[in-house]
RNA sequence: GGGGGCGUAGUUAAGUUGGUUAUAACGCCGGCCUGUCACGCCGGAGGCCGCGGGUUCAAGUCCCGUCGCUCCCGCCA
């Protein structure tokens, strides 16, 4: 071994004894004849000084030469410090190492960055060198976070008598939503597997097998356009039941997630988490993840406000508003660049706005509005100071446009109580939504349960048919998603057929599933939590690329290795490819 | 596919209506310092101002193009 102990062990209790440690130089202070030097590792810093009266002394002339990061061994004997040399700030602040001897590991070159928690670095030159990102104290707690994110949801799932099983990586090219990442298959020529999008249909096809419950963190790999928390590559906890109904998913989710935020965290979650049906998320929030941490609630005035004497709001399909309590806290300019710009992301066309003054609205379309001010003061329980903003428009524009406007205004005004993790289902999602040629297609994916209740409505009117589809939403972050799955072929075929997916693609795509389902498929259910924004929000992060060792960037890039490269013509060769499109340089 | 933002020493930034030798901090190199802990003090090196073109007596600064990064919309169940 290169060491005895480790930087973060050492205290008070190993006064005397003689030590070995290694590490990196995390900072050298050199006072001439007298220089100390901080080691750093995994486990915590300490203070290493080494003093001699002869100014011609080789080890502190070799101390001098060690830049930071440099990888070194130290020997020494542990001192107490006196009192008024004790760092309260550090673990080891007690205690130093008095050097008898260093030696250099390997040295570290002139840095392109400093391995300190107070840095501000792009990202890409972070990519660049991810070896020394991971070294700073914030990333080595983020995956620190992550192992124990991991090894909690591991350990409440095995207690549940979850099975830890690995699907393909190799896999059929799914029917589901994102393009598939293809991998050329060299031993069968002009065939290529895809790697999977996630472990759906394997995962049904175990419980099939009679494994009962089952779970994986698996890599889920779709090929689109990325974003600060979307990447090519992303963990999930992915599980699945047997037997059970959508109640049973929540307990065990609740369960896993409850011992995360235990063990990790030492927070206490309640015992349950609140539900809310798709279309009351819609309603109140609209927004199909609304972060609960905050009221500010949408409200709808279309049949109050059609009569105006106002061409927007009176031709509109919709109307609906928020209000904000104190008014005065946002002003004119943050309405009309700020929460416009917001809104305008969406498809809104403007934001109009009044405020209430002396019993009546003021300001903004205040002229219009106060043709009806009692009916709307009511209806909108007005108060006082309170701004009003509108979105009039499709149902679907005025949601998104004021729920993003709800959203900057909670982080403007500072009414998100950011100690809190506000957990949500959101269930009872439609089963189906209208395509762009008035066709039908899955909103979630085509294997999940339609509700019983809503089975009646499948052929006459597909768009009423709710799922038993849920999702479970953390502080405004989709978390999970889930669903119960359908398990019997005759349903599976009749789905297919509502969103016009030929028999033969059908067959070819995913026959195999539909003919497990005739070998006395039970039913079943499961979901599947995104490791990564879990891990995110554990740690504080808003992105992702902070909690996974190495991310690529914005552009699927990854500036460590510089993949994706050009492949060797003797490998496309083999595999009987023909490369089109000039490779570009990057 | 579309829109916004940013590209200046190793790093992070400043750089005025276009005008002397392009600044600073950290880092790096050299010197001084025996209790520092973001050590301090003195000195030094380090620049294709992303790249290409244009306007001008003169461009880091203005214009056009391009490349890179980043955030968002579409897309991603």
């Amino acid at each position: 071994m290169y060491r005895t102990h480790t930087a973060g062990a050492l205290n008070l209790s190993h006064v005397d004894q003689q030590v070995t440690l290694a590490g990196w130089v995390d900072r050298s202070r050199d006072i001439g004849q007298l220089c100390f030097l901080t080691l750093r590792d995994r486990y915590g810093v300490t203070q290493c000084v080494y003093e001699t009266s002869d100014s011609e002394d080789s080890t502190l002339s070799l101390l001098k030469t060690l830049t930071n990061e440099t990888c070194i061994k130290v020997t020494g004997k542990v001192r107490a410090r006196t009192e008024k040399d004790i760092n309260p700030e550090m673990a080891t602040g007690t205690i130093e190492l008095v050097i008898s001897e260093v030696e250099i590991l390997n040295k570290a070159n002139v840095l392109p960055f400093q391995v300190r928690d107070d840095i501000s670095v792009s990202d890409d030159l972070r990519l660049k060198h991810r070896y020394l990102d991971l070294r700073r104290s914030k990333m080595q707690r983020n995956m620190l976070t992550r192992h124990r994110t991991i090894q909690a949801a591991r350990d409440a799932l095995c207690d549940m008598g979850f099975l830890e099983l690995e699907t393909p990586l190799l896999v059929r090219s799914t029917p589901e939503g994102a393009r598939d990442f293809i991998v050329p298959s060299r031993t069968n020529p002009g065939n290529f597997y895809a790697l999977p999008q996630s472990p759906q249909l394997y995962k049904q096809m175990l419980m099939i097998s009679g494994m009962d419950r089952y779970f994986q963190f698996a890599p889920a790999f779709r090929d689109e356009d990325l974003r600060a928390d979307r990447v090519p590559v992303h963990t999930q906890i992915d599980m699945e039941m047997t037997f059970v109904e959508e109640k049973d998913v929540f307990l065990a989710v609740e369960t896993m997630v409850r011992k995360i935020f235990q063990d990790v965290k030492e927070v206490s979650l309640p015992e349950s988490f609140l539900i809310m049906p798709y279309h009351e998320a819609m309603e109140r929030f609209g927004n199909d993840k609304p972060d609960m941490r905050f009221g500010m609630e949408l409200k709808t005035v279309t049949s109050l406000v059609n009569d105006l004497d106002f061409k927007v709001f009176s031709e509109a399909e919709c109307v609906r508003c928020i209000v904000v309590e104190d008014g005065s806290k946002v002003s004119r300019k943050d309405i009309d660049s700020t929460l416009l710009d917001k809104a305008k992301i969406y498809g809104a066309k403007g934001l109009a706005w009044s405020r209430i003054k002396n019993q009546e609205f003021s300001g903004g379309v205040a002229k219009f509005l106060n043709q009806k001010t009692k009916e709307l003061m009511e209806a909108l329980e007005l108060k006082e100071g309170n701004l009003i903003l509108f979105v009039a428009d499709s149902y679907q524009v005025c949601c998104a446009g004021l729920s993003a406007v709800r959203l900057a205004l909670g982080s403007q005004l500072e009414l998100i109580d950011q100690s809190q993790y506000a957990f949500l289902w959101v269930n009872d999602f439609p089963l189906f939504e209208k395509g762009d040629d008035d066709t039908w297609i899955a909103m979630h994916h085509l294997f999940t349960h339609p509700k019983a209740e809503d089975m009646q409505y499948l052929d006459s009117d597909p768009g009423k048919v709710r799922g038993q589809l849920y999702d479970l939403v953390l502080n405004g972050v989709e978390l999970l998603s889930g669903s119960i799955r359908i398990h019997r072929a005759d349903l599976q075929k009749q789905i297919l057929d509502i969103v016009g997916m030929p028999k033969e693609e059908a067959e070819n795509k995913f026959g195999f599933l539909m003919d497990s389902f005739q070998y006395g498929a039970p039913p079943h259910g499961g979901s599947a939590i995104g490791l990564d924004r879990l891990v995110a929000i554990l740690c504080g992060e808003d992105s992702i690329r902070e909690v996974m060792t190495y991310p690529c960037n914005n552009q699927g890039i990854f500036p460590l290795d510089g993949s994706p490269a050009p492949a060797d013509q003797h490998q496309l060769d083999e595999l009987g490819l023909i490369v089109k499109a000039p490779a570009k340089d990057i």
